[in-house]
RNA sequence: GCCCUGGUGGCGGAAUUGGUAGACGCGCAGGACUUAAAAUCCUGUUUGCUGCAAGGCGAGUACGGGUUCAAUUCCCGUCUGGGGCACCA
C-alpha cells in the first residue's frame, strides 16, 4: 500500500465538502481567533506560487489553533474592483465584471487545490453591489462626519452645524484654512451654498482639488503606473500633471491617533516604522515672511508662510523657495522674470514627484524677481520656485538656510547665491552642516545658545510679534479617494447646482433604501468629456430624479478597508455587520499579508476602523492586533540574447539569438563595430565588408525574457525554443555553446506574467500533491522573508511524506500499526516534537517545524516504530501543515471516525524531554578546543574541578594562572588565562 | 534621493535571550539492492594545510573597525540584493 496522494487528497477535500467542516458559527462557548489573510486582487495570471505562501502560514495557524480548542474564523474573498480588469477591458471589449467573474473561479480553483481550511459561505467580493452597498454607506458616514479636535472623535456633521448656528467656528478651526472665522450671526447670514461649502472644510469626505497626471491625447486621467518615462504607457503619448476636483478621505486628522495607536498593536518594529515615518510627524514653526507692497509689484499685505522644523536657523535664511505649484507664484512674480517662470513650471509639470525628490543632484529653479522681509532682521530675502520643493508638504514653502541644509546648499551653490554662516568652523564652506549639534553663531540674540533654546527663544518671539507661530507637522497627506475610471464603486453622491449631495440627504426614506448606487453596465470604456470617467458618457444614469450623479468611482483600497469586518456577517441585508457579530469577532487576532501593503491598505483600514468606531458602529478602534508579513516570493527570470543588426548582415534570414558565452564577448564589443563585425563572420553569420557599411549601420545585443519552463537550470530546451521563435535552417541563426547547449542569463525579479517567470502551484500539486506543496513552501525559509522560487528541493519533502507513510503502512501488508507499549526513546522523540512544533507554530517559524518532523520520522524509522501511543499524536500535530495526509492516517490508518481536525492538540511532558547529560563545548580563552559531558545537574565546581584535569585543556592553557572560569548551566564552558 | 529590510557552504536555510556556526533538506560524489531502471537504503560533503589513518592545526557568517571571557547575534562605517514612496493591488 503505497502513499497514493492522488486518491487521498480527492477523497478528503470531498469528504470536507460534503460534511460542511470549515463553516464557522457566531454563537460557541470556545474562545474566538479571527485569522485572516489579505484577500487577492483576483489578476488574469492566475495565482502564482508566491501568493499561497502567507495563505498556508495562516491556514496552518488557524488549524492550529482550533486543535487548540477555539472558534477559529478563517474567511476568503476577492479584491475585485480594479484597474487592470478595466485595461483589458479598453483592449479586448470584455466587460470587467466578465473577467473579474472568470478569474475569480479560477483563483477558487486555485486556492481549493492547495485545501485550506476557508469558510467559503462567508465570501466577500468588493465588486458585488450587495458589498459595495457598504462601503458606500461607510463612505456617507465619513461624508456626513467631521473631526471634533477637542473630544479627539469624529461626530456627525448636524452637531457642527448646531455649534456653528450657537456659537460660529471659535472653537473648532477649519482644518483646510485656519484664518475661517465666522460668529453664529455670520453663520446664519451665509447662503445655504456657502455653509455647505464651509462644512466640506470640515468633513471627514470631502471635495478638494489635486494634480492627477492627464493624457492629452487619450483624453484620461492616467494612474502613476500608467506613466512610463514620463510617457503614457499606452501609445507613448506625453503626460502633465493637472489640477482636478477630487474627493479626500481626512485622514490627516487621524495622525496623532494612528501614530499613538501604534503601541498597542503587535506589529513588527519595522512595520510600525514605517507607518509613523509615513505620517511623518515633525515639530517647529510657522513663519510668516511678508512681502512688501515697495518691493513687489504686487498688492502688499501678504506674507509668505514657510514651515521649518529648524527655527533656530532663521538668521541663517538667505532665500525662500516656493513649489513651482504654489499659489502665490502668479502674484508675486515680476514682470521680467515672467517668461522664465512661466517656462519653468512648464518643465516641472512634466515632472513626477518620485523625480522631483530622488534626482537631488540635479539643481533647477528659477528666480521670481520678488523679494520678502525676515522678520527678526529686515533683511530682503529673493523668493524662488524650485522642484525640490512640494506642493503638498508643510506650506508649500520653505525658507532656505543654504549653511544647514544640504539641499539648500547645492541649491545656493549653483545659483551663487551668498551663504549667510550661522555654524562657525563648523562650516566649511564645502558642504552644509546638518548636524543638529554645537550652539549657533551669527544669529544675532541667539548666538551662543544651544539648538534647542535658540528654537524656543525663536518661536517665542515670533509669536509675539506676530510673524509665525508653533506648528506641528505631518507628512501625511489626505487620501485623494476618486478615479475617473469604470470599474470601482459609484459614489452615493449627486450634484444640485454643482454642489454635492449625499444620496440619503432630502429622502424621506431611510438611507439605506437609496443604497447600493449600483454601477451601470456600459459597453464603452472610454473616458468621458473634460477628464471625466467614462460613466459621464452616460447620459441617462448621470441624471438622477435627485440630482446629478457624481461620475468618478473609488479607488481600489475603498472596499478593503473594511472588508475584514464584513465576514463577521457576510450576509446582513440591513448593516454593514452586526454588531452582535462584531462585538464576538472583534479585532482580527492575526493578519496575514505582505510588507508592501504597508502604507496603503494598512492605514486606511485603520483609519475606517476609528471613524467607524468614533460614530459607535463598532466597539473596538484597531482592526489587526497582530501581523504577519510574509516574504514575497520572487521569480528567477530566465534570458536569452538576440543580436539586432541594421544593414551589416548580407543575407539576412530571421532573428538572431546566441548563447551566453557569445553574448558576453558581443556585449564586450558592441560600441566597436568593426570587431563586432569580424566576431559574427567568425560565428558564420555572413556579414556586409566593412567598406560598405552605411552610415545607418548599427548593432545592439539584447537580453529578452524567456519563459521559465522552457529553460531548465539553465538549459534551454532548443526544440521547443526553436518551434516556438519559428527558427530553422532557412529562417534565423540560433548560436550555442560548443558542446551544442544554449546556456541562458538568470536574475531574480517579481514574478509576473511580463517577465515570464510565473510558476502556477496547480502544477505541482498535481505531480505531488497538495500536502507536499503545503510543507515545502513552509520549508523553503522563514515566512516573512523574501526568496526566489526554486522547484528543486521539493523532492525532499515529498520523500519525508512517503516515509511517514512507511511508519504506518507497509507496501505489501497494508496498515502495520500495533498497540505496543512505547520506549523512553520514542517518547522522548514525541514529546521533543510536540514542543518544538507548538513552540514554532505561536512565532511563525514554520520552516523548523518541517525540519522537527523530518527530524522525528527519521528518528521513529530508525527505531522501527510503528505505535499508536507515539503515531497518534504525530498525526494531530502534523494536521495542521498536511492535513489530508493527517486525516487519511487518522481515519482509515489509526481508525477513527471523526474527523482529526476537532482533534485535541497533544500536550508535552518536560520530564520525558530531558536529557540526563549534556555535552559542553569547552573553550579556553574563548577558543572551542575540546567537549565534555556532564550530568544535566552538575553545578561548577563538579564541572571546574573535571576540566581544569582535562589533558586537552591544560595543554592549551600552557601553565597559565587561570583569570576566570565561566561556566553556563546547559551550554558552554570558558577558561579564561 | 528618502523610509523599511536582508546578506551564513555549490543551493534553500538552522543557530529562539551574546554561549559548541552550518540543524533539516536539495544538489553532488561513492556504495548497496536490481538483468536494468525507478523506488529505497548506507557513507561522505564549509574551506586551506597536514597525516596511511584516527586525527591535528588554521581560516571562516558581505567588507572594514569596535565592545566582550565569548559576536552570525550588540555598536560605528562601507558595499550590495529586495520592498515602498501616496491613482497597481
Amino acid at each position: 500500500m503505497e502513499y497514493n496522494f492522488q486518491d487521498i487528497e480527492k477523497k478528503w477535500k470531498q469528504y470536507w465538502e460534503k460534511n460542511q467542516v470549515y463553516q464557522v458559527t457566531n454563537e460557541s462557548d470556545k474562545p474566538k481567533c479571527y485569522v485572516l489573510d489579505m484577500f487577492p486582487y483576483p489578476s488574469g495570471a492566475g495565482l502564482h506560487v508566491g501568493h499561497p505562501l502567507g495563505y498556508i502560514a495562516s491556514d496552518i495557524y488557524a488549524r492550529y489553533k482550533r486543535l487548540k480548542g477555539y472558534n477559529v474564523l478563517h474567511p476568503m474573498g476577492f479584491d475585485a474592483f480594479g484597474l487592470p480588469a478595466e485595461q483589458y477591458a479598453l483592449e479586448t471589449g470584455q466587460h470587467p465584471a466578465d473577467t473579474t467573474e472568470k478569474n475569480i473561479a479560477r483563483y477558487r480553483e486555485q486556492l481549493d487545490n492547495i485545501g485550506f481550511c476557508y469558510d467559503w459561505s462567508r465570501e466577500v467580493r468588493t465588486s458585488d453591489p450587495k458589498y459595495y452597498k457598504w462601503t458606500q454607506w461607510i463612505f456617507l458616514q465619513l461624508f456626513h462626519s467631521w473631526y471634533n479636535r477637542t473630544t479627539q472623535k469624529a461626530a456627525p456633521i448636524s452637531e457642527l452645524v448646531s455649534v456653528f448656528e450657537q456659537e460660529g467656528n471659535s472653537n473648532h478651526s477649519c482644518p483646510e484654512d485656519d484664518t475661517l472665522s465666522f460668529d453664529s450671526e455670520q453663520w446664519k447670514q451665509y447662503s445655504a451654498t456657502e455653509q455647505r461649502a464651509i462644512l466640506m472644510h470640515y468633513r471627514l469626505a470631502y471635495q478638494g482639488h489635486a494634480q492627477v497626471w492627464w493624457c492629452e491625447a487619450l483624453g484620461t486621467v492616467l494612474a502613476n503606473d500608467e506613466v512610463v518615462n514620463g510617457v503614457s504607457e499606452r501609445g507613448g503619448h506625453p503626460v502633465e500633471r493637472k489640477m482636478m476636483r477630487q474627493w479626500f478621505l481626512r485622514i490627516t486628522e487621524y495622525a496623532d491617533r494612528l501614530i499613538t495607536s501604534l503601541d498597542k498593536l503587535e506589529w513588527s518594529d519595522a512595520m510600525k516604522e514605517m507607518q509613523r515615518n509615513w505620517i511623518g510627524k515633525s515639530s517647529g514653526a510657522e513663519v510668516n515672511f511678508a512681502l512688501p507692497m515697495s518691493v513687489n509689484a504686487a498688492e502688499g499685505n501678504s506674507s509668505i508662510k514657510v514651515f521649518t522644523t529648524r527655527p533656530d536657523t532663521i538668521f541663517g535664511v538667505d532665500f525662500l523657495v516656493l513649489a513651482p505649484e504654489h499659489e502665490l507664484v502668479d502674484t508675486i512674480t515680476t514682470a521680467e522674470q515672467k517668461n522664465a517662470v512661466d517656462e519653468y513650471r512648464q518643465y516641472v509639470k512634466s515632472r513626477s514627484e518620485r523625480e522631483r525628490m530622488s534626482e537631488v543632484k540635479q539643481v533647477t529653479g528659477c528666480f521670481t524677481g520678488a523679494y520678502a522681509v525676515h522678520p527678526l532682521n529686515q533683511n530682503l530675502l529673493p523668493v524662488w520656485i524650485a522642484e525640490y520643493v512640494l506642493a503638498g508638504y508643510g506650506t508649500g514653502a520653505i525658507m532656505a538656510v543654504p549653511s544647514g541644509d544640504e539641499r539648500d546648499h547645492a541649491f545656493a551653490k549653483h545659483f551663487e547665491i551668498p551663504i549667510t554662516n550661522i555654524f562657525g568652523e563648523r562650516y566649511t564652506g564645502e558642504n552644509a552642516y546638518s548636524e543638529k549639534s554645537g550652539n549657533i553663531e551669527n544669529s544675532g540674540y541667539l548666538s551662543g545658545m544651544s539648538i534647542a533654546e535658540a528654537a524656543e527663544t525663536a518661536i517665542n518671539t515670533l509669536v509675539k510679534i506676530e510673524a509665525g507661530k508653533r506648528r506641528v507637522n505631518f507628512r501625511l497627506r489626505d487620501a485623494g479617494f476618486s478615479r475617473q475610471r469604470y470599474w470601482g464603486e459609484p459614489f452615493p453622491i449627486v450634484y444640485v447646482n454643482d454642489v454635492p449631495y449625499g444620496v440619503d440627504e432630502n429622502n424621506a426614506t431611510a438611507s439605506t433604501d437609496v443604497l447600493p448606487v449600483t454601477l451601470p453596465h456600459v459597453d464603452s470604456y472610454k473616458p468621458g468629456p473634460e477628464g471625466k470617467g467614462p460613466l459621464a458618457n452616460l447620459e441617462d444614469w448621470v441624471q438622477s430624479a435627485a440630482g446629478e450623479r457624481e461620475t468618478n468611482t473609488m479607488p481600489g483600497y475603498a472596499g478593503s478597508s473594511w472588508y475584514f469586518l464584513r465576514y463577521m456577517d457576510p450576509h446582513n441585508d440591513t448593516e454593514f455587520a452586526g454588531r452582535a457579530a462584531t462585538d464576538y469577532w472583534q479585532q482580527v487576532d492575526l493578519y496575514v499579508g505582505g510588507t508592501e501593503h504597508a502604507v496603503g491598505h494598512l492605514l486606511y483600514s485603520r483609519m475606517w476602523t476609528k471613524a467607524l468606531y468614533d460614530l459607535g458602529h463598532i466597539g473596538f478602534d484597531e482592526p489587526f492586533k497582530k501581523l504577519l508579513n510574509q516574504g514575497m516570493i520572487q521569480g528567477s527570470s530566465r534570458f536569452v540574447f538576440e543580436v539586432l543588426v541594421n544593414n551589416l548582415v548580407r543575407s539576412r534570414k530571421g532573428r538572431i539569438f546566441v548563447s551566453k558565452s557569445h553574448y558576453v564577448h558581443l556585449k564586450k564589443t558592441e560600441n566597436d563595430i568593426v570587431k563586432t563585425i569580424e566576431y559574427l563572420n567568425e560565428i558564420g553569420i555572413d556579414c556586409v565588408s566593412l567598406e560598405n557599411k552605411r552610415e545607418d549601420s548599427k548593432i545592439s545585443i539584447i537580453r529578452h525574457h524567456v519563459d521559465v519552463n522552457l529553460v531548465d537550470g539553465m538549459l534551454l530546451n532548443l526544440p521547443l525554443f526553436k518551434e516556438l521563435f519559428n527558427i530553422n535552417a532557412d529562417s534565423g541563426y540560433l548560436l550555442t555553446e560548443d558542446d551544442g547547449t544554449y546556456i541562458c542569463d538568470a536574475e531574480v525579479e517579481k514574478m509576473s506574467k511580463s517577465k515570464y517567470n510565473v510558476v502556477n502551484p496547480d502544477n505541482i500539486v498535481a505531480q505531488y500533491g497538495a500536502d507536499t506543496f503545503r510543507l515545502y513552501e513552509m520549508f523553503l525559509g522563514p515566512v516573512d522573508v523574501s526568496k526566489p522560487w526554486d522547484t528543486k528541493g521539493i523532492e525532499g519533502v515529498h520523500r519525508f511524506l512517503k516515509k511517514l507513510w512507511r511508519l504506518y503502512a507497509d507496501e505489501q501488508t497494508g496498515w502495520i500499526i500495533n498497540t505496543d507499549a512505547p520506549t523512553e526513546g520514542e517518547l522522548r522523540i514525541l514529546h521533543k516534537t510536540i514542543k518544538k512544533v507548538n513552540e514554532d507554530i505561536e512565532r511563525f517559524s514554520f520552516n523548523t517545524s518541517v525540519s522537527q518532523f523530518m527530524i522525528c520520522v527519521n528518528e521513529l524509522t530508525t527505531l522501527g516504530c510503528h505505535k499508536r501511543a507515539i503515531l497518534e499524536p504525530l498525526t494531530i500535530l502534523l494536521t495542521a501543515f498536511a492535513p489530508h495526509i493527517a486525516e487519511e492516517l487518522w481515519q482509515e490508518g489509526l481508525q477513527h471516525k471523526t474527523t482529526v481536525l476537532d482533534a485535541a492538540f497533544p500536550e508535552y511532558d518536560e520530564q520525558l524531554i530531558a536529557e540526563s547529560s549534556i555535552t559542553y563545548g569547552v573553550s579556553v580563552n574563548g577558543k572551542k578546543r575540546t567537549e565534555m559531558s556532564f550530568a544535566a545537574t552538575a553545578e561548577q565546581a563538579e564541572v571546574e574541578t573535571a576540566v581544569l584535569a582535562d589533558a586537552t585543556v591544560q595543554k592549551w592553557m600552557e601553565d597559565k594562572p587561570i583569570k576566570k572560569f565561566i561556566f553556563v548551566k546547559g551550554k558552554m564552558i570558558n577558561v579564561v588565562v
